[in-house]
DNA sequence: CTGAAAGCGCTAACAT
DNA sequence: ATGTTAGCGCTTTCAG
């Protein structure tokens, strides 16, 4: 491995010197200066990011935690789109990311002592429940944190905005006709006690009454779950003319339901979707769904830490909203 | 940030011993060696990852290659997937891991150079172009290196058996009763190349004559390219019973066209996938698909890299096949 | 303009 | 059984 000293030697000249040069000092005679650039560029000289961190305290490396009891987090395609854009718009600044994680390999770290032990300059925390002592530990340490569909008090969020994106959906609904909207939830966080909410609002302002069993808690990405839950609602005396799925890979469990009934989408039944993954516009029926910009969302979060983390006096956290936009494919009926 | 001085002058110790206590050195008394843990631990202590690697030379970290060209590898399920199980498999392992890209910040870096930068143990690549003189360097390079369904000679690799995988797709659509098979493949790489010349033979050994209008070349994970040359396909006089595709994904795209062309699927053409991607079980109908163990071959290679790293003198370079299985779903219709 | 030297946190060979 | 010390490769202050 060639280092500083070596192209020291070969030009004759001191290390800080060289030093200097590679950074483009401005005391340093510029031919020298290029001199030593050109011997560097020929030697094949590579920086030595750890030994550079070890005096400069910076890693330039963002840690990313994406926690997912199913560990499928990288499958997800929300959140494996959200990380691509992480990691080009990191990579992009001179970023390189590293997932924080519990390191199973020779000691049990919490995930605040993983991002020590790896130096990262800032995280970027999503997917993850937002309530374990562990993350609000990290949250609340001095590394500089940006969190993705949560909001604590004081630290920089970048919101995908999912009041307005279920307004958007019932709005839509309403005015294709239907007024018997079912929806099935995901579990309790705090991006569903929003949908929820936004929900209900909604319905009031169309003066649209909302059965307590046209609600269903679910899961997210779990279609089998889902599948169930309209199972229920396709049993109902007075069945809903849609339904409102928590993602549009849950959505499939719910189409698979409704074949069985021998129904058909969207004539007999309804169906919308959220986040708006790829696959909503490639099956046919097309899915009608709320496109979550997971790309903006990577972008904005990696670009605030990185703001963070370069102008922490001047950079203020706090919250980025990102909008969609509703995806009309062919999965709802207009009634009226 | 409390380091290995704070803790030797806590304890009124030298640096060496708290360092040897906390490697769990034999030639220290069983009680200091466990007093001076009990401090460290409750002062905090994490090791720093880049001061010991500046003095062993072991970072922890493993480079993953993983580029592509429409920049969406991690969102192909099949990869994501691979990567998933790489991450996992390192962490148990005590690694981390590290994209290797061309880091755009600072200065362009070839692979070889952001490997070098961040010091990784080892590389593990996969969906690149293996031709890229930039991954050559990487391969030919000190850094122990292992690479998904390709083979370079002397490099350890594990190998998804796509040989085998066809093979038991043709077997079993000749079983069905079909003898007009088309083949859609990806873009010229060895796994395509594998993929035709199996498909040729294991026709051959069926006595299946192989029309050259029924293969055509496509792309992988593209599907408006696997529903144009299904549309060929369709256009023909004497049309295929049966259309193999590149991927499960691009078989959406000839699903598409087969509907637009009023056919149903099975009975008026079957169609076969291949990755056996996890919505391939849950659209219906069911995709009969070729099942890639995709979670193995993650296993495998980051298995087969840190033994390559930590035994560099016993660990051999070899070939690791992975075999999948077909996945019997109702897109083939039984002929006869 | 260029160089000497200290030190970042850690390990490990070599004392004691 | 414990301590001293020399670096690992780099940046940066301070001298020259």
């Amino acid at each position: 491995m060639v280092k500083i000293k070596d192209i020291a030697e070969r030009c004759g000249l001191s290390i800080a010197s060289v030093s200097k040069a590679l950074h483009g000092e401005s005391d340093l005679n510029q031919k020298t200066a290029e001199y030593i650039r050109s011997v560097a560029k020929e030697m094949g000289y590579v920086p030595n990011a750890s030994a550079r961190l070890l005096k400069t305290k910076r890693s330039y490396n963002i840690g990313v935690l994406f926690v997912d009891e199913t560990s499928s987090g990288l499958e997800h395609e929300y959140f494996s789109s959200i990380l691509n854009s992480i990691k080009d718009e990191a990579e992009k600044n001179g970023y390189d990311i590293t997932f924080i994680s519990h390191h199973f390999g020779s000691d049990y770290l919490t995930f605040y002592e993983h991002a020590k032990y790896r130096n990262v300059d800032g995280v970027i925390i999503a997917s993850v429940d937002f309530r374990d002592p562990e993350v609000i530990r990290l949250v609340e340490s001095e590394i500089p944190t940006v969190t993705i569909d949560y909001e604590f008090n004081n630290v920089a969020s970048v919101i995908s905005d999912n009041v307005q994106g279920v307004r958007d959906i019932v709005n839509y609904l309403v005015n294709m006709g239907h007024e018997k909207i079912a929806f099935i939830t995901g579990e309790d966080t705090s991006v569903t006690q929003k949908r929820v909410a936004s929900f209900y609002k909604t319905c009031e302002e169309r003066n649209i009454s909302v059965k307590d069993e046209y609600v269903k808690k679910g899961r997210y990405h779990i279609p089998k779950v889902s599948g169930e839950a309209t199972r229920e609602l396709l049993t109902l005396e007075d069945k809903p003319t849609v339904i409102m799925y928590p993602d549009d890979y849950s959505l499939l469990g719910g189409i698979t339901e409704i074949e069985k009934h021998g129904l058909r989408i969207p004539d007999d039944i309804s169906i919308v979707g959220y986040d708006g993954i790829k696959l909503s516009r490639l099956i046919r029926p097309i899915i009608t769904t709320y496109v979550q910009n997971s790309t903006e969302i990577g972008v904005r979060a990696t670009k605030k830490l990185v703001d963070l983390i370069e102008n922490p006096k001047t950079t203020i956290p706090d919250r980025t909203l990102v909008i969609g936009g509703l995806q009309e494919g062919s999965t709802v009926k207009k009634i009226r």
